[in-house]
Parts: C-alpha cells; sequence; structure tokens
RNA sequence: GGGGUGGUAGUUCAGCUGGUUAGAACGCCUGCCUGUCACGCAGGAGGUCGAGGGUUCGAGUCCCUUCCAUCCCGCCA
C-alpha cells in the first residue's frame, strides 16, 4: 500500500512514508534533485540526496514531467527559509531514501502544472485525461462528486428512492430532436433515447412509489449553446406523490440551499427564501423568463436564485413551431403533462391564452437551472389537453400505455430536475459547462478523444437492416 | 441551415502600408550547479505560416476557392 500525499501532514516528523504518483514538477540543483510529487490528495515536495539514498540515485537524470514515481522516504520538517505557508504541505517535505520510475510519460502535448496558460478546447478534449489532470479540472470533477454524493443522501434520508429508468426508450413527439436506436430484433423498429425520464417517473408515481429520484441522464438531438451541451446532459430527476406546488419549492429549496452552504461555504445568497416571481412580471420587467438578478455581478459568490411560477399553459405557435397537430393555434409552453390551475380550468375551451400551469422554473444567476411542475393526475383533463394542442389520434396511440395507467388509481405528484451540470458551472463560476463534465462532446457533438461519432462497418449495418443513402 | 471571429514552432501568441535568413515566451534536448520551489546559468533542436489556386520582381501579409476551429441565431416540451 502506499500512503496518500494529504496523510503526510498528520503524520509525525521523522515517519517513513511510501508515495506513488506523478512528477509534478521537477527541479534540479546540480547533484540534489526536488521533485513536486502529486497524487490525487495533493502535492508534495521530495528532496532526494545521492548519499542519503539506497535506492535509485542513479536515476535522478532521467526523471521527466509525469514520470510514475514510487518513492520510500522521511518526513522531514522543511528549514525556516524553505517553509511554504500558503501551501497544504509546505511545511514538510519528504527526504527520499529509495526511488523507483514505474512508469515514463511522453512529453505531453501541454502543461499539465500550469494552469495560466491553457491549451485550445480541442486538444484539451482530445488529451481530456491530461487535461483532467489540472488541479483544477480534478477539483471541479470532485466537487460534481461531492454535489450528487449530498442529494443523493438527502433524498435517501427523506425516504425518496433511486430508481433507474430505461435508456433504451420510446420515440414520442414531444419538443426535442430524438436519438433514435435502431433494433436489430425488430427491423425497422427503433428506440429512442429518453429526452427526459419524464413518462417513466410518472408511472412510478402510480406504481405508489411516492418519493422517487434519480441522477437521469438526458438525450436530445439538439445544437449546443454556451449553457447547453450537445446530445447529453444529467439531471437531478425527481418526483413526488400527494405534493402541492408549494411542497415540492420549499424541499428543492431547503435542498439546494443546504448543499451550498456545505460545500460552497464562500458563496452568499442573494435573497432567502428566494424569491418567487410571476412569469407575467419577470418578462415585462427583463424580457426574459430567467433573469440575472444580482446585485453586484462583478461579485463571483453572489447567487441570485428565484422561482418563477404562473408560467401560461399554452404559447401561441407559429406555422414553423408546428410542435404537433398542424394548423393548431396552441402548443404547450413546457410539456403537456403540466397541470392547469384549478381556477383557470374553465378557460380552457373559451380562451386557451388565459391559463395558467403549475410549472415552475428555478433560476440562478440569469440560467434555469432546473424546472418541473405539477402534473396532470385527471386522464379526461389529458385528454382534453391533447385536444386542444392537436394531437391526432395515432399520436394519442403512442400514449395509450400511459392513459391505461392512469386509470388505476393516480395520486396527484409533481416534481423536477435540477440540471446538475449547469448547477454545477455556475457555483464553479466556470463560463463553459465542459468544465464540469469529465469528458463533454466539441460543441457540434464529438469526441476528439475517442473520435465519435464513427463510420459502422456494411456488416453492422446489414444487421440492423439499414443502408445509408448519399 | 444562416452570420461573426480565427488558423504562424510542441503550446500560447506577435509579425505594421507586401520587401534580406519568420520571431517571443513557455515547453523540449545537451552541459554546469548541494536548498530549489515560475530555480538559475550556457548552448541547441524545432516551422509545408491550415490546404489549393491567383495577383506581383517579390506573399505569413492582398484576392478567390476550400478545409478546420470557435461563438451567436435558427433549434432546445
Amino acid at each position: 500500500m502506499k500512503n496518500y500525499i494529504k496523510e503526510t501532514v498528520n503524520l509525525s516528523i521523522g515517519t517513513e512514508v511510501i508515495l506513488k504518483g506523478w512528477v509534478h514538477v521537477y527541479r534540479r540543483m546540480g547533484k540534489l534533485g526536488f521533485i513536486e510529487l502529486r497524487d490525487s490528495t495533493g502535492i508534495v515536495q521530495i528532496v532526494c540526496v545521492p548519499n542519503e539514498m539506497t535506492l535509485g540515485a542513479d536515476i535522478l537524470d532521467n526523471i521527466r514531467p509525469e514520470f510514475v514515481l514510487s518513492i520510500k522516504g522521511i518526513i522531514q520538517e522543511r528549514g525556516e527559509k524553505q517553509k511554504r505557508e500558503d501551501q497544504l504541505t509546505g511545511k514538510i517535505e519528504i527526504l527520499a531514501k529509495e526511488l523507483e520510475i514505474i512508469s515514463e510519460s511522453a512529453t505531453p502535448p501541454f502543461e499539465i502544472n500550469n494552469e495560466d496558460r491553457q491549451a485550445n478546447e480541442e486538444l484539451r478534449l482530445k488529451y481530456r485525461y491530461l487535461d483532467l489532470r489540472h488541479e483544477r479540472m480534478a477539483s471541479n470533477i470532485k466537487l460534481r462528486h461531492k454535489i450528487i454524493h449530498f442529494f443523493r443522501n438527502y433524498l435517501s434520508d427523506k425516504d425518496f428512492t433511486e430508481i433507474q429508468t430505461p435508456i433504451l426508450s420510446k420515440s414520442t413527439p414531444e419538443g426535442a430532436r430524438d436519438y433514435l436506436v435502431p433494433s436489430r430484433l425488430h427491423p425497422g423498429q427503433f428506440f429512442a433515447l429518453p429526452q427526459a425520464p419524464q413518462q417513466y417517473k410518472q408511472l412510478l408515481m402510480v406504481a405508489g412509489f411516492e418519493r422517487y429520484f434519480q441522477i437521469a441522464p438526458c438525450f436530445r438531438d439538439e445544437d449546443a449553446r454556451a449553457d447547453r451541451s450537445p446530445g447529453e446532459f444529467y439531471q437531478l430527476d425527481m418526483e413526488m406523490s400527494f405534493v402541492k406546488q408549494e411542497d415540492i419549492l420549499n424541499l428543492v429549496e431547503d435542498m439546494i440551499t443546504s448543499m451550498v452552504e456545505k460545500l460552497f461555504p464562500e458563496k452568499h445568497f442573494l435573497a432567502k427564501p428566494w424569491p418567487r416571481l410571476n412569469y407575467d412580471d419577470v418578462m415585462a420587467k427583463y424580457n426574459s423568463d430567467k433573469p440575472d438578478l444580482r446585485k453586484d455581478k462583478n461579485d463571483p459568490n453572489e447567487l441570485a436564485f428565484a422561482w418563477v411560477l404562473n408560467f401560461p399553459l399554452f404559447m401561441k405557435q407559429t406555422e414553423e413551431d408546428m410542435f404537433v397537430g398542424a394548423g393548431k393555434v396552441w402548443g404547450p409552453s413546457h410539456n403537456m403533462f403540466t397541470a392547469p390551475k384549478e381556477e383557470d380550468i374553465q378557460f380552457l375551451d373559451t380562451d386557451p391564452g388565459k391559463v395558467k400551469s403549475y410549472q415552475h422554473d428555478m433560476i440562478l444567476n440569469g440560467f434555469e437551472v432546473g424546472g418541473g411542475a405539477v402534473r396532470i393526475h385527471d386522464s379526461k383533463l389529458q385528454e382534453k389537453i391533447w385536444d386542444l394542442i392537436g394531437f391526432t389520434e395515432e399520436q394519442k396511440q403512442q400514449f395509450k400505455h400511459y392513459i391505461s395507467a392512469f386509470s388505476y388509481g393516480v395520486p396527484p405528484h409533481g416534481g423536477i430536475a435540477p440540471g446538475l451540470d449547469r448547477l454545477l458551472m455556475v457555483l464553479l463560476g466556470e463560463k463553459s459547462l465542459k468544465e464540469a463534465i469529465a469528458f463533454p462532446l466539441t460543441s457540434d457533438g464529438r469526441d476528439p478523444m475517442m473520435e465519435s461519432p464513427s463510420t459502422v462497418t456494411q456488416e453492422q449495418l446489414d444487421e440492423l437492416n439499414l443502408s445509408l443513402n448519399k
């Protein structure tokens, strides 16, 4: 076994340790060698004095950055002039006794130990396994883990059950373009990757789980933006039964607030509790449904969370929108399962544009970091909504499982799905989602490291009954 | 699909109204150095200036074509 570098500060002077890790920086002072050794927990200085070494003194000339080394040595206090108060291990160093090269490294295409000089994004992604060695990137990915860990514990303690829903799913006429997966066993038929586990989580409520969550991958075949990954992204998908909108907002607000206070203690909230704003007011005042409410945009630690409520249930469609039902004026402003406010149901027939919904958006510093709703749990009302947005009988048939399920006792339910990537990006103060994701795609949906997407063999295509037309 | 910006050394970039052998920093290689920590010192290698064509006595620089990157719009219930 090895010792972790962060342990060395807690062990007493004179303790023998075995450290294994990467050469972060190597400085040669004649016969002396100073290695800054890096492992997953930190960096410590190794002092190599040939006279003191029983093994490896002869290889001091051969050491290069990013070599993997094994070092046996003694913890010693640094001389007064050598102490570095700003570093975790700055008061100590390791006097090497034995040194071995475990693995050599080619010269990296960019510098690992210099965060200031950043290579361009495509090069970083091509060598992502090296880019992730940068302290900032590693720290981002570890924080992502801590956030997910916090949410899991928080929700588990509140009787939520984490459930995995299928990745191979069904194409339905929802908002975004689907990723399709051809079925080999059923020629001519396709799975779709889920845009969100929307129907599954509602069916889990029908099943009686009452409280569900999932760290859910979502797939949408749309072009990227700075705050929108191409292809896939992760949401903390949640759904609860027997709740009102108020209950959902309170629970999520407490969860996010607690997480931020624990993991980002330097951050401060512009307002607690979060403001709850009307969609109409927000649009009138800011001309955006996700306004940046910060008072001081130069303060990197200011967090302006807010809820946006009372969205219209429908939006007028232009001909080009054509959500479904060609020629129909109204389309769902969010998703078609969102419940209308009870007091507005009377307007469904006469003035649909007037109907407000139980949609709730969570916004932060100008980003939408989560959205959800209280759902329709009355199948008659659901069918009425579908008629209004112009669903054909054929389209309704694609949801017959859903209507069928809703005939067997449905609890009132609702939920939300905070976007993990985007939330993390804002909390980290990063300008790109890619800084919050271990292996992101480029903006045009490629992976320069794996070189995906890629062509496949004719045999694979034949087996799937696919042919490519030029 | 439309628009903006960019492509020069391994990396990040400079290179003026076209003019000798295309530069800097860091990285890399060699040598020296027993307390460095942005180590230092001395020396060195490294370039199809994205590609193709054109204008010109002469093109990294101007023009055309094309490829690539990146951002925005469309799109994203």
